[in-house]
DNA sequence: GTAGGGTTAG
């Protein structure tokens, strides 16, 4: 039995370090600490493991460390407490030693020590540590543990093994929210956002909870879409169930509408908040980026110096919302003050998005120079966005140069031939046409297939290049000849230089007749009443010769067409388009 | 006493 003086001492602490945990008090609780030393106060395992929860929830994790070490006796607890302390604050490495030297000092963790360390094995690199954790965890029986197993899945589902993480997640005894959303939001962030989508209304229909995490996750899965009628859909999900106010909710509203071409609800998202993060404006002015108004971003950037501190994000959004929008000048004077004031925030990106607007206004030796000076190694989008810039501005000589440099560094990139040969053909120099022909067929690999899609009816149609199996496959041909005939006789070429085989030009025209994005503008001109924008999504890049399609098809049927591409959207009205046919 | 899921960009 303890001596009553040490009982009444044990309670006074415990008191005194339970009140700076809650208040997060890091000075007085170095006080009660050094109140304990002075009276040669010995705490035991428990009050000892107070001391470190009270250092780590204060985010001394160097003070709890070294309490943890001179703890004479430590229990399955403080070990724990001191591993999350680092998993929290993403010192995985410590936090996976700190584990090893649990086990080895013959600790055996429970599931919380389980739950937490696996949050410790992010991404793909350390899926080795994932593993084993996977099979200790097998042999203690944790795996269907609803904390661990929901733990275990989002370690899968974060380093790309989604297969193993639904697995993890089908076996799992109940569901809860917190799993839901760790596999849906798996699905969501490996871009497979229509498996997201379906396993949202399968779960949601067998009654599953939903919390604000889920939505977040849900809509971000939504903004990958571009689905605007689910999009909507949800929204008024959300908004019916009353959740408090989240903000990071708020900002995957922003960006959904903005994916789906809807920027005025983006806005009204955005002003109606009770509170924005930078990352909410960062949100705003990707949209408008995104959409090629250059002056609502450069007059929110002004706006948003009020509210918060811009960060690496806020200038990459403006730099390339600029861009976009063809503002070079402004630009140029924006990425000057930044490298003066905050060049810490600035990297390859920064740098990348100013090479494009100096490329774009045909400062092609001043983009060169800059490369050449810039502070960061280049990489290969950034001498791809110069070469496309010296095929707008017919540059030979440059256009060399830069596809040197980028040959060797992509060799097997088809694309950089494609831009190269089609700068030598604008010049007339075919030998050089063929040369570079003769060298893509010999090196290069095929590239991420192309698809698109069209929402129609809340269906998501998918078309693939030469589609052969979607089911209105021969409508969608009988229509696109007739389109074919109809655009050529306002003046449409076809721009056979964008096709990569050496086939002659009657196949080439059908090759191109069979690209993705133009089979879904077709279906969507077949299905939908005149007057209706036809909105198609495509996962990269869209073609110079689809872009054209898209652009007479917008004016010899009077049908807006907004495209969505990998980078931007395109909105096509009577011929003309928003990205002023530079992208 | 200790535990799992979320937002912009890349």
């Amino acid at each position: 039995m303890a001596l009553p003086g040490a009982s009444a001492r044990f309670h006074e602490y415990e008191a005194a370090i339970t009140a700076c945990i809650e208040r997060r008090a890091l000075r007085e609780g170095r006080q009660v600490h050094a109140r304990m030393i002075t009276a040669r106060y010995r705490p035991a395992v428990f009050l000892g493991t107070r001391l470190v929860t009270m250092y780590v929830r204060c985010g001394a994790l160097d003070d709890a460390r070294n309490v943890l070490d001179r703890m004479p006796e430590r229990s399955v607890v403080s070990w724990t407490t001191m591993i999350s302390g680092y998993s929290q604050t993403e010192r995985h490495v410590e936090a996976l030693d700190l584990f090893i030297k649990m086990r080895r000092a013959g600790c055996i963790p429970n599931e919380y020590t389980l739950a937490t360390v696996l949050t410790s094995c992010p991404g793909p690199q350390s899926i080795y540590q994932g593993k084993q954790v996977h099979s200790l965890l097998v042999k203690t029986n944790f795996e269907s543990h609803m904390f661990v197993g929901s733990s275990l899945l989002d370690m899968y589902a974060k380093s790309e093994n989604i297969q193993e993480a639904r697995r993890v997640f089908d076996m799992l005894p109940e569901r809860d929210v917190v799993s839901c959303t760790a596999i849906i939001s798996g699905y969501a962030q490996k871009g497979l956002d229509e498996e997201a989508l379906d396993l949202f209304r399968q779960l949601y229909s067998e009654g599953m909870q939903c919390n604000h995490v889920t939505f977040t996750s849900l809509v971000t899965a939504l903004s990958g879409l571009a689905s605007l009628d689910y999009g909507k859909q949800v929204h008024a999900l959300i908004l019916r169930k009353e959740l408090p106010f989240f903000v990071a909710l708020q900002n995957s509203l922003i960006d959904m509408y903005s994916k789906c071409g809807k920027l005025l609800y983006s806005r009204r998202v955005f002003d109606n908040m009770l509170e924005r993060s930078v990352v909410s404006w960062n949100a705003m002015l990707m949209g408008y980026g995104r959409h090629g108004l250059g002056h609502e971003v450069i007059s929110l950037f002004k706006d948003l110096h009020k509210e918060v501190k811009p960060d690496s994000v806020t200038l990459l959004a403006v730099l390339s919302g600029c861009s976009h929008g063809g503002l070079v000048d402004e630009g140029l004077d924006i990425f000057d003050t930044a490298v003066k004031e905050q060049s810490a925030l600035l990297h390859t990106g920064h740098y990348g998005c100013v090479i494009d607007l100096l490329g774009r206004s045909g400062r092609l030796e001043k983009a060169l120079n800059l490369i050449e000076n810039m502070p960061f190694e280049s990489t290969p989008s950034i001498w791809g966005s110069l070469l496309g810039a010296c095929r707008v501005h017919a540059n030979v000589h440059v256009g060399e140069l830069v596809a040197q440099k980028l040959l060797e560094m992509e060799p097997e990139n088809a694309g950089n031939y494609v831009i190269l040969s089609n700068i030598y053909a604008a010049a007339g120099m075919w030998k050089d046409v063929f040369k570079v022909r003769k060298l893509m067929l010999e090196k290069t690999v095929t590239k991420e297939p192309g698809q698109s899609w069209i929402i129609l009816d809340k269906v998501i149609h998918t078309f693939h290049s030469s589609e052969r199996f979607h089911p209105s496959k021969k409508d969608i041909n009988a229509k696109i000849k007739e389109i074919f005939v109809d655009i050529k006789a306002a003046g449409f070429v076809p721009d056979l230089s964008c096709v990569l085989h050496d086939v002659d030009d009657e196949q080439k025209e059908r090759m191109l007749l069979g690209h993705s994005e133009k089979l879904a503008i077709t279906f969507g001109l077949m299905n939908t009443p005149p007057g209706l924008t036809i909105r198609v999504m495509k996962n990269l890049r869209i073609c110079v010769d689809c872009h054209n399609f898209a652009k007479f098809v917008s004016k010899v049927y009077e049908r807006e067409i907004s495209l969505r591409d990998k980078n931007r959207f395109h909105l096509l009205t009577h011929g003309n388009c928003t990205c002023g046919d530079y992208w």
